[in-house]
DNA sequence: AACGCTATGTTTAGGAC
DNA sequence: AGTCCTAAACATAGCGT
């Protein structure tokens, strides 16, 4: 007998660009969903971290990284050509200075939210009591896994522009003959200014 | 009669991080470069300019890109999102704890900068020629004392502007929604791209 | 454009080289 | 780390809503 098929089921396909623009906004739809999909077990599963930038059939930029698209643009960046030697002089004090204590602290702060996960329920308890709060202003100990998330990723994102500020500024310090701040002379510890 | 299966088969995994390093390492190899596939699918298919960036469990940087990742890059880097210009009260807890220390912090880098200067000299002797195919890379040709002028006015924007970047994560954080996929940004999602 | 559906194509865990 | 193998898990084409 005929089961009598409702679905052709899943077709093969050619592995050519596809014409029909109807079919082709559905395929990359589900695609690239898929695509995100796969990194993201790809993440989580080995710990890696990763980006991915797309632009659509319709030139929309998309983008999925992990902790985020800036800071792995940042890092892969960071380690093509030897920058100045003088950049990599103070860039270098600059992390080892604020941005490295910034980013242990959020490396304590991940692996806290790793914790905190496991034993979700009991933050619940804690939460009651500072309700009156607002989450981001209560100490690590009391916030969700989810709130925790939220922080730790625009830390993140923090971090990463705080650098990719100093980069920029800087570049414009050396480069740059008009002042970044018109007017601007010196700040009190100094006093020295163009000495020589 | 028993077929007496040669194999398990595909079995199913937790997604959560894979603690055995041996598997780790197994899993990462076949999946990225199933990953990559995929991309590779999609960007022939739909005829998608896309790239991946990651970094392996071993720190070392695997990209992949149609047409290149560079190309991606840069087209990715002319669109960036603005900046946030309401401010609130939200920000007076966090300022008084990360702010603060970063502040205090990019005070001592500033001392330090004074330093720096007397080994100025050394500076105009480093001229070496290297690609600038990013803003950040642009060739800097000296780094006098009066650039170090500008340097430090350029360090105290810096953390007027990290604190005007904290503020905006943060009240991003606290009234985004969770988002299905962690780390998932849609330029059509969180409203901030200018897109096509 | 997103979601549901089913049948089928594709990927991959586990194991062995 | 790459390749081959099997069988089960998973992704998705084509269709309807």
């Amino acid at each position: 007998m005929t089961p009598a098929k409702k679905t052709k089921g899943r077709q093969k396909i050619e592995m050519t660009k596809i014409l029909d623009e109807k079919s082709l906004a559905v395929t990359f739809s589900k695609r690239h969903s898929g695509l995100f999909s796969k990194a993201n077990e790809l993440s989580t599963l080995c710990g890696v971290e990763l980006a991915i930038i797309m632009f659509s059939p319709t030139k929309k930029p998309i983008s999925y990284g992990v902790p985020s698209v800036e800071a792995i643009l940042d890092r892969y960046m960071e380690q093509l050509p030897p920058p100045d030697p003088r950049m990599s002089q103070y860039m270098e004090s600059y992390r080892n200075a604020s941005i490295q204590q910034l980013n242990s602290e959020l490396t304590d702060m991940i692996a806290q939210t790793q914790a905190e996960k496991k034993t979700g329920e009991e933050l619940d308890l804690i939460k009651k009591d500072r309700q009156d709060r607002h989450w981001w202003n209560a100490p690590i100990e009391t916030l969700d896994a989810e709130q925790l998330e939220k922080l730790k990723a625009a830390m993140l994102e923090l971090r990463n522009s705080a650098e990719k500020q100093a980069e920029r500024l800087m570049v414009e310090a050396a480069t740059t003959s008009t002042p970044i701040i018109p007017g601007f002379r010196s700040m009190g510890a100094d006093g020295a200014g163009p000495s020589n």
